[in-house]
DNA sequence: AACCAAAGGTGTACGTCGTACACCTCCTGT
DNA sequence: ACAGGAGGTGTACGACGTACACCTTTGGTT
């Protein structure tokens, strides 16, 4: 073959680059070394030179989706400040929908990691937070910081499966408000009362932004009142 | 072999258990089919008479750990029920630690699993939160209503791994404040200031219950205040 | 007493995975 | 002209989950 036609070598973005995109088609479980080898033209091995194992492919994929997070605007209050990292953050998760699997496995720390926690953390205490109170949201923040949360109720969703009919929907229904009457009673809520609709799932969008800006209600209450570990005006006056 | 000698046949729940004290011992991820046969005394396919395949397995250890779970006591307010509930989670899914992960990857929801989400969501129920608040609640809580939330930053810690002596732990300390400003300082606040604590990480009770007080509180003032989604007396006075 | 269908357990085999290791083949700087 | 390293290859190993055909023991029916 000639010179000109041989592909471009590899190096760690590139590789980084093709697995994020792969995994945007086919899913983080699809993603194996030798599928992403594939894609690439290249044999298995030669993804070694690059990455030091999967562990690290992985990692890199993390960073190339927190390389998408934007910065908040510089005018805003410490709580828009910190919801415009959050919500970012959320965007990112979005568009790649394996990096929430991907983020909760990691355990290594990478820089970027370290960057965009440090970022959220610099919004608790510029917003006058006292550094042991922002310590303490950030772990109440948890997985948030992230751009998401447990997913409580949502569905399997296999859109494969045939579909039951109706009958045997309502019976199933029926079922679970027999079994489990308050789960019934808050899907029923969320729809409106619309039964038929009851299986269709939250809006995740409105359910985080609840609990987020719960949270950063929350926390602006305790800076007010001057929040100090073990005594406080604010917290607990429950229990 | 004399034939008293020979073993009890096993049942789903031998199955099970021993794969929950397996798994205890030597983490989720060494769990094999093939590790627990052999732990057994059996062979590997031998146990798909039992579990139709890994997945169930993993689904039927999940709702061993969830029967540990207890009832809070009839005369609490209906903020201790839900924290009764949520701190009998914790509990258990601290005595098995590899049940966190297990919990987060099942989609699947078996009986059990329904079971204690119903429990929870009828303890807000019960004390007078609205449908519609009480699923926003839900969504708000998370993975707290299995008793764990992220541990943001919790070290890897491979007691295996030689430590660094003081003169490199000092220089990386210093280099992580560089990079990482504010971590630094809520890390350190988190010691009391004893900067050689800092790598000790945190104490994730405390941060936990922090998190879930802060909820429930703010659970019980949405719920004075007669939430309804949209417009409220209480949330969002942010932004 | 004779029988037969399950239920429980075995053995072999396949395809997939991550990756160790030895090797080759260019390109670049001296 | 040459050495060395960076990039890419080929083969191989030991896990893994599990399909499939088979054997053995047991309990109920005739």
């Amino acid at each position: 073959m000639s010179p000109q036609e041989r592909r471009a070598p590899l190096n760690r973005d590139r590789v980084l680059a093709e697995a994020v995109t792969l995994a945007d088609e086919i899913g983080i479980d699809a993603l194996s070394m030798r599928r992403l080898a594939q894609e690439l033209g290249v044999v298995p091995m030669a993804l070694y030179k690059h990455v030091a194992n999967k562990d690290d492919l992985l990692d890199g994929m993390v960073d190339v989706v927190i390389a998408e997070l934007t910065e908040p605007p510089a005018d805003v209050s410490w709580q828009d400040a910190v919801r415009h990292r959050v919500l970012s953050a959320r965007a990112a998760v979005q568009r790649h929908a394996w990096a929430r699997r991907a983020i909760e496995s990691r355990t290594r720390r990478t820089p970027t990691v370290l960057a965009h926690m440090d970022a959220v953390t610099g919004g608790f205490l510029a917003g006058g937070c006292s550094a042991d109170l922002t310590h303490h949201l950030m772990h109440a923040l948890g997985n948030r910081i992230w751009g998401f949360s447990p997913e409580l109720f949502d569905a399997p969703a296999d859109p494969d499966a045939p579909g039951p009919d109706a009958e045997t929907a309502a019976a199933a229904m029926a079922e679970m408000g027999r079994r489990y009457p308050h789960i019934l009673a808050i899907a029923t809520a969320a729809t409106g009362g619309d039964l038929g609709q009851v299986g269709a799932g939250c809006d995740e969008d409105f359910e985080f932004v609840f609990a987020l800006d719960l949270l950063l209600d929350a926390a602006e209450r305790l800076r007010r009142g001057g929040w100090t570990r073990g005594g406080s005006p604010a917290a607990s006056e429950n229990r």
